[in-house]
RNA sequence: UGGGGGAUCGUCUAGCGGUAGGACGCCGGCCUUUGGAGCCGGCUACCUAGGUUCGAUUCCUAGUCCCCCAGCCA
């Protein structure tokens, strides 16, 4: 497995001159900011890997999991919970450094007394509506609320009711006074505090008023001595307010931001709201679905940590805009799972195969290489008999150009047996479709025997019907028919929901070995790809998901053929 | 037509005045008891127009296109 490539990147190059010059003390401390309303997905596992990557790179650099836990109607101790496994999961580690902005309130309550005293907030008495009427547009300037001039004392005496909580939500908020004018509207007096009668998860009913963003998220990282706070784009516009409170609520420190483009995949949704949709519709399983691209989905899915970990590594931080390919994503779980999932047979479509010349009652157990990439993992036994199942794919009555497995009269290898030549089929005679095949089996081409020489174009996987054990496989395609970057806002997206992207597929038949799989274990299913135990599989009935699918050269060369 | 950003192969990404490189993908070939893996070769890019310079993807000027901002969300 490519391990942390440590690619160079503009942040990167910062944060080591930063380093080299001994800004901030020489320190290097970031962090990883959730907000706890939602579980975290592969956009974020790129925050975390650059953000965890930059502090573990320097000496005595750190790297903060706080949650950003402002805003109590949306938050969950249940997300709290998920987000630390999962970034645990995916191999990083905090080092006890876990904070929460709500451990702040009372500090940041202090500092906004301090901007209350110097004459940089106030308490407005506007509602949302007249807010918004007063903020301007784009191109016209605001106008200065009624509340703006208030004196000292009143905004003191308010601002300390509003905490003991007399007044109701959405009555009153307190603002930084800055510049109604500014063509920078974050700076039109954003809202520092608005009240929320809600309980917090973790703060009880302690506070009825809670800080914004702007406010609590600059601070915090100051507080927590954060030298470089690395977020997306869209705050690129919030810089001059994150230095703005920092400044002016003489805050310990100043870290400062840096902002990079957030990870886009094709054929996927990344926007929490999205994915909370999908969850509350009922449109995926859950937050495990492994359609999903959180890390919990993947997870299920059965891609590895690592292999997330060399994606984030590969894809890059930059500014620009960027939509990485699926492909991408499947090549590193590949990657990873070429060197390290032992191979087993399963057949998904079963097609059954009678050995005419094959003692009945007979069977002999062959030798099969668990790992050709890897000598250390052995091998096993797998019982061969008299009647088989191939994959129904690996027949043709009637073969195109370039098909190189079963048809009548055509020979063939079983994967580590015998090389089978194909007889006959039987038909089902209202249906027409194919029911069985009778082959004859050649015993002087055992698999690694002498006279095991003879060249066949092609081996096909196989289990023996009488040894294999049943079991339910899920396929997975794309969530999406399109990228949703292409479909307009005011459209539903979920109309663009691929409506096959679980297949699930019954009747299959995997080699014995496999009865004792448990949950998260990944296989390659040898010639189909890599598939792993879901948590729903039990000894009784098994659940495979299949993770990514071997590269096909035969389903690439059907695909150009001209259809016959 | 306010402000803030961004434009390099199909997709990501490197470049920091000196032959535009890598990865994925795609196309060939070799090899193969997985049409897998591996190996070899190929493919295609500097948004436009001027300027500075011996030399510009890089610096300057003027355009064009794309993204973000008018939550008491983050």
């Amino acid at each position: 497995m490519s391990e942390p490539s440590s690619a160079s990147n503009f942040i990167r190059e910062i944060v080591a001159a930063d380093h080299a010059a001994g800004k901030h003390g020489g320190r290097v401390v970031t962090r990883f900011p959730p907000e706890p309303n939602g579980y975290i997905h592969i956009g974020h596992a790129k925050s975390i890997c650059l953000n965890f990557g930059l502090a573990n790179g320097t000496l005595g650099g750190a790297c903060h999991l706080r949650f950003d836990d402002t805003n109590p109607t949306t938050e969950d101790p249940e997300y709290v919970q998920a987000i630390q496994e999962d970034v645990r999961w995916l191999g990083f580690d905090w080092q006890g450094k876990m904070f929460f902005a709500s451990d702040y309130f009372a500090q940041l309550h202090e500092f906004a007394v301090r901007l209350i005293q110097k004459g940089l907030a106030y308490v407005d008495t506007l509602t949302a509506d007249e807010m918004r009427t007063y903020r301007g547009t784009l191109t016209e300037p605001g106008k200065n609320s009624p509340s703006r001039n208030r004196s000292l004392d009143d905004n003191l005496d308010l601002f300390r009711r509003m905490k003991a909580g007399e007044f109701a939500d959405g009555t009153h908020t307190l603002r930084a006074k800055i510049d109604m004018a500014s063509p920078n509207i974050n700076l039109r007096d954003p809202v520092l505090y608005r009240i929320r009668h809600v309980p917090h998860y973790r703060t009880g009913s302690a506070w009825c008023l809670y800080p914004s963003y702007d406010y609590a998220h600059p601070l915090s990282d100051a507080l927590e001595g954060i030298t470089h706070s690395i977020c997306t784009l869209e705050f690129e516009d919030h810089r001059p307010l994150y230095e703005w409170v920092v400044e002016q609520a003489d805050a310990p420190h100043q870290p400062q931001q840096i902002e990079f483009a957030r990870l886009n995949l094709t054929y996927t949704v990344m926007s929490k709201r999205k994915l909370l949709e999908l969850v509350n519709k009922k449109l995926v399983t859950g937050w495990d679905d492994p359609r999903l691209p959180t890390i919990k989905g993947l997870r299920r899915r059965g891609y590895t940590p690592e292999s997330i970990r060399a994606f984030c590594d590969h894809i890059g931080v930059a500014k620009r805009e960027a939509t990485v390919e699926m492909q991408l994503l499947e090549h590193f779980i590949r990657e990873d799972l070429n060197k390290r999932a032992p191979r087993v047979m399963a057949v998904l479509r079963p097609l059954k195969v009678i050995l005419d010349n094959y003692p009945e009652g007979q069977s002999e157990e062959l030798e099969a290489i668990n790992n050709p990439e890897d000598p250390a993992a052995g091998s096993r036994q797998v019982p061969f008999s008299r009647v088989l199942y191939i994959e129904q794919d690996d027949f043709r009555e009637d073969p195109p150009k370039q098909f190189f497995r079963l048809a009548p009269g055509r020979e063939v290898r079983l994967r580590y047996a015998y090389i089978i030549k194909c007889i006959s089929m039987t038909k089902d005679p209202q249906t027409g479709e194919i029911t069985a095949l009778h082959c004859t089996y050649d015993p002087a081409t055992m698999s690694g025997a002498a006279q095991a020489q003879r060249k066949v174009k092609a081996t096909i996987h196989w289990v023996s019907a009488d040894h294999g054990a049943k079991a339910e496989v899920r396929l997975y395609h794309p969530l999406l028919t399109t990228d949703l970057a292409k479909v307009p806002q005011d459209q539903d997206w979920t109309a663009y929901l691929n409506p096959t992207s679980l297949e699930r597929i019954t009747g299959c038949l995997v080699e014995p070995s496999l009865r004792h799989t448990t949950s998260g274990a990944r296989h390659q299913f040898e010639r189909l790809g890599y598939f792993c135990t879901d948590i729903d599989s039990t000894a009784e009935a098994l659940v495979f998901n299949r993770i990514v699918p071997l590269k096909d050269a035969w389903a690439k060369i059907e695909k150009a053929q001209p259809s016959k």
